[in-house]
DNA sequence: AAAACAAGAATGAACGTTCATTCTTAATTC
DNA sequence: GAATTAAGAATGAACGTTCATTCTTGTTTT
């Protein structure tokens, strides 16, 4: 057998060092996934990503960092997914309804369900986790209203393009939560009620 | 995984056995909340009952019947917290304001949200707790739906009312998710968008 | 006295974690 | 270029702990 590894320099950042770092995270999360955080073992995890249960512990200082490096990436993923949305054609709806598709596949998508519930479920008890999910929330609230605002121009005062943000994300968030237990949402419907949310203005005098 | 089989206590069903049984399950209800269904300890259980650790074993054959009740306790709780809506004044919108105020009291409470999402989680890996989440869902859309159909007559289509319970439903469940994290949820708002879902017609002919 | 109830020590399995050891391979020496 | 050295990569058995569960013993009730 051939040996592809090439060694890292000393004192270098250690290529290899990342790649296995990654291997042991998408074990985890495959393990983490399937039978939650607590109930998942290390043996498992380590026969997940095809490595001994004591190498894991050269890259991670035990299972809590394990669980924070996941809850993190899981997060930041999520963030970012929204604001890939930037990348979105013109017109506002439009620009929604086509960026918030993709969030859609995403959130009834139940192996990604699962993994949210269980950092949701971690935050709900742990202060640090919650900050954490606070923070996304914040950063994926700011990024939408900013969107609607210079969509929307002048049409929508300040409360109401609140408003439909505020909709907005508790719609994904249920819409995730929902994916747990019913695999098979109709995703064209959900884009009519999401579409709806967006253009529905209380206010307007037809 | 969870065995949802409930097993009655051999012999007669006696008063104190039945108290004690509650007894359990609030114990279990508080412990799982803080630690979740998993890293909760049967020790901790007990303690937090008063009693010892062997004498739970008298009545729940497992851990996992513990949980398994509290998740039935937990689902149907919600379903009969939505019934309650039953009791409400006249007009639609406003019998839907109403009752689900009382709703959001719930569901922006964290520590409901805490046992919700360990349930979620749980329904997110476990097939019996998805089916008894998704018939819980049922339940609850059906019943919003007549309550709908009987306040708007015959002003909304079917598939109209439709997306107002979807719609409705979602909110309430991302409601729930965002307590997890955010324990300051303004309730007057989140009374206001509840109404503009309910109120907003797009195709009203004004 | 019998039966049901209660408590907590005992038990064995499983867990996270550590560590002495072996592999693998780049670098060095001859 | 073969042999040797050096060092990180990787292993998996072993450790102490904790867990769910059972067993033994004592207490209360009928």
């Amino acid at each position: 057998m051939i040996g592809l590894e090439t060694r890292d320099a000393p004192g270098s950042i250690s290529e290899r060092g990342f790649r296995r770092r990654c291997q042991v995270l998408d074990a985890a999360e495959t393990c983490f996934r399937r039978h939650g955080f607590h109930a998942a073992s290390m043996a498992g995890v380590a026969a997940e990503a095809g490595m001994s249960v004591g190498h894991i512990y050269r890259y991670f200082e035990n299972k809590e960092a394990v669980i924070a490096a996941i809850v993190e990436r899981d997060l930041t993923a999520t963030a970012e997914q929204f604001e890939r949305m930037r990348e979105a054609p013109e017109g506002v709806v439009a620009a929604m309804v086509y960026g918030l598709d993709e969030c859609l596949d995403q959130a009834a998508d139940p192996a990604t369900s699962a993994l949210f519930l269980e950092v949701m479920a971690e935050a709900a008890r742990n202060p640090k986790v919650a900050r954490m999910a606070a923070g996304q929330h914040a950063k994926i609230r700011e990024w939408l209203t900013a969107l609607f605002a210079s969509g929307h121009g002048a049409e929508l005062t300040q409360g109401q393009i609140d408003d439909v943000v505020d909709l907005l994300l508790l719609f994904m968030t249920g819409l995730r939560v929902r994916a747990a237990y019913d695999p098979d949402i109709d995703h064209q419907r959900m884009i009519r009620l999401l579409s709806r949310i967006i253009t529905a203005d209380p206010e307007r005098k037809s």
